[in-house]
DNA sequence: TCGCAAGTGAGAATGGTTCTCATCTTACAT
DNA sequence: ATGTAAGATGAGAACCATTCTCACTTGCGA
């Protein structure tokens, strides 16, 4: 339940987060900006401020519930944290975005940093592409 | 010489344009924000307007002739496109930047865009750690 | 149930970036 | 050299995502 996550990580279960936890676990779109949960929680008759969900956001963040990516030319997007790390492929034409695993890569990142003499903290890979589906063939023309 | 690089890409050959690939070639930092290549000029007694240099710096990454990363946390720095493709791995701790190219990445990345039926057009890779630096440890104590 | 620390919402503030527009330059043909 | 049209520039306004402020409300341990 999304109220013991709250609470494992010393979070006040507030009706505000309770609802953005819960939009993040059923948003269509795995990958969503803070404007969009602004949006889709005021359609759905929450009102809750702009502000709240930026806060919400960043504790979700600080906390490691959710991981936050921005995609060159995008704003801002937010993800649940669920299941393994994992980076991004993105479609340059539609924005479609998919995620992938490479362990050959995460391998090579830790001996690249060793060989700098940095301790490896994070990493951010995205790979820009165009996704040869229908779908975002059309969008173009 | 720099007027050369502009009249390649197909851009006119102005004062501003010329100070700023001029900065962007003798830059002590390899990575530089817009404002500081404004605040620069201005002290060298350059009075180059901030939206110039926005300007220019678009039509220069349009052209080719520099790259634009966004290291996260950070605002946008602007890099002079010389010798190879590289990636960066950044300190989080004093921001310092090095400068890598992994063949393995590389190449991993291309098979994994086919994979999902992507045309890899380009790619984001950044490593961020603490570097051991003996300044960078001085800095946070 | 109370009290208070913590959370919330509205709107103002911020800050990086882009736009507007009147004025100036470059590049090219004369 | 010089006129001219297309393009470039600078100042400041505008934008827009995000953060801050502050008066008010809520969660939750005592």
């Amino acid at each position: 339940m999304e109220s013991e996550e709250l609470r494992n990580v010393g979070l006040k279960v507030t009706t505000p987060r309770l609802k953005i936890l819960g939009l993040l676990e059923n948003a269509k779109a795995k990958h969503i900006t803070a404007e969009t949960i602004y949006r889709q929680l005021g359609e759905s008759g929450e009102a809750i401020g702009l502000a709240t969900v930026y806060r919400a956001l960043a504790q979700f963040e600080a906390a490691g519930l959710i991981t936050r990516h921005q995609f060159e030319g995008g704003q801002t997007v937010f993800e649940l944290e669920r299941g393994p790390h994992h980076d991004h492929i993105v479609c340059v034409r539609c924005g479609r975005v998919e995620e992938f695993y490479d362990k050959v890569i995460e391998d090579r990142q830790r001996e690249i940093a060793e060989n700098f003499g940095f301790t490896l903290k994070d990493h951010a890979l995205t790979l820009y592409g165009e996704c040869n589906d229908e779908n975002c063939l059309g969008r173009t023309g």
